[in-house]
DNA sequence: GGCCGTAGGTGTACGGCGTACACGAAACAG
DNA sequence: CTGTTTCGTGTACGCCGTACACCTACGGCC
């Protein structure tokens, strides 16, 4: 076949994240992911359909990092949940900008079907049946995206300083928000995890 | 004052939310919204800066509708948060089309402030020392905003029906989806939501 | 009751977006 | 070397959000 591609998907999505990450998510368009490859923007349609296939490559490319492999078989079921969700966690917070899209994109990403596939492997070694491990992963699942949510589209109320809720109407809000800023939100999240993680033994 | 103003910002966010119960978030647009409510496009800009700012009203008026009043004082705390989480869910998912801007502007809702302060006051009154607290209320949080992205933004793989993954390569996880589909969300979003509140006693 | 100032509503216009389409150019097969 | 097929480009269209200048309807004051 005549006339061989000069870019690859990976190379696309590359570019993409970085627009992204220089110059946030708005930043993010057909023409300044052109731009930044040195192509015409319409080379891009030879590689995906639309923009949104493109920003599914992104958000492939930010997950199959958490993806890459099972953890250490000889440590107890809940600390290999726990490597895994802060695994993925890290993964998505690495690249804050680009959260919106994780989320939108996530259900079509390889990574994350990966990623669900080795956390209920776990459960099913631990012992858990069928409808306990569905529930299980959903409660992880939904652990780790609501944290992320929490944390990059919008702290705690309050996380980031000044401006916090009017303490008079919220009065343990604004406790809640005075304590919150002196705890990292990996540190948070990983005590919410264990929450979670003691709630699974039943 | 001359020319009193002909509509309300609660018009303006009932007319967008019609327009993306019906349309679909992608049909919404300042446009849109102005044609129905029979004025000018520019006219909304009397009322709102700018688009964001239009659907922060949008999602405060999907949001209130979960803050109306604490739950009944005399059930046992672990039900009570039960309550407020499952009236938060249902607020937002009685709109699916406008979930992502739900998860968007979340943080800026006066109504989620009111709700968490609600949380917050009940695990007060559960005996929750500050630092707990906190933790609690981001795992409440999180496990409603995360269980209404798996919900909305895409089913846990293979709920609706037809395409899961390859079940090949994913036994477990095409195993769940088989058992997914034989469970409402609603019933699935309370399952976990006990495994969380389980986990918070202690 | 009539005028006036002010704020509300409108129309036009601009730059940027995603992308349909038709074209020129490059590289392999023969 | 030539033909074929795909890749990459340029142009153009219809949306979008919204800046700006304009007209207009109304409440306050005489």
């Amino acid at each position: 076949m005549p006339r061989p591609r000069s870019l690859t998907p990976t190379q696309l999505a590359t570019a993409a994240l970085a627009v992204i990450d220089r110059d946030g998510l708005a930043g993010l368009s057909m023409r300044a992911v052109a731009k930044e490859l040195g192509v015409s923007t319409m080379a891009l349609y030879r590689y995906v359909e639309d923009r949104e296939q493109l920003e599914e490559l992104v958000v492939e490319l930010v997950i199959c990092a958490a993806a890459a492999e099972p953890p250490p078989a000889e440590l107890p079921w809940r600390e290999r949940l726990g490597i895994l969700a802060v695994r993925l966690r890290d993964a998505v917070a690495a690249h804050p900008s680009a959260v919106p899209l994780t989320l939108t994109h996530r259900h079509t990403s390889p990574g994350l079907l990966r990623w669900s596939e080795t956390v209920l492997a776990v459960l099913a070694e631990a012992g858990f049946e069928d409808g306990r491990r569905t529930v299980a992963l959903r409660c992880l699942l939904a652990h780790v995206i609501g944290a992320i949510q929490l944390d990059h589209l919008a702290p705690l109320p309050g996380r980031d300083a000044g401006t916090g809720p009017p303490a008079a109407d919220f009065p343990h809000l604004s406790r809640a928000a005075r304590h919150t800023r002196n705890v990292s939100a990996g540190q948070e999240f990983r005590e919410g995890l264990a929450v979670l993680l003691r709630g699974l033994e039943a």
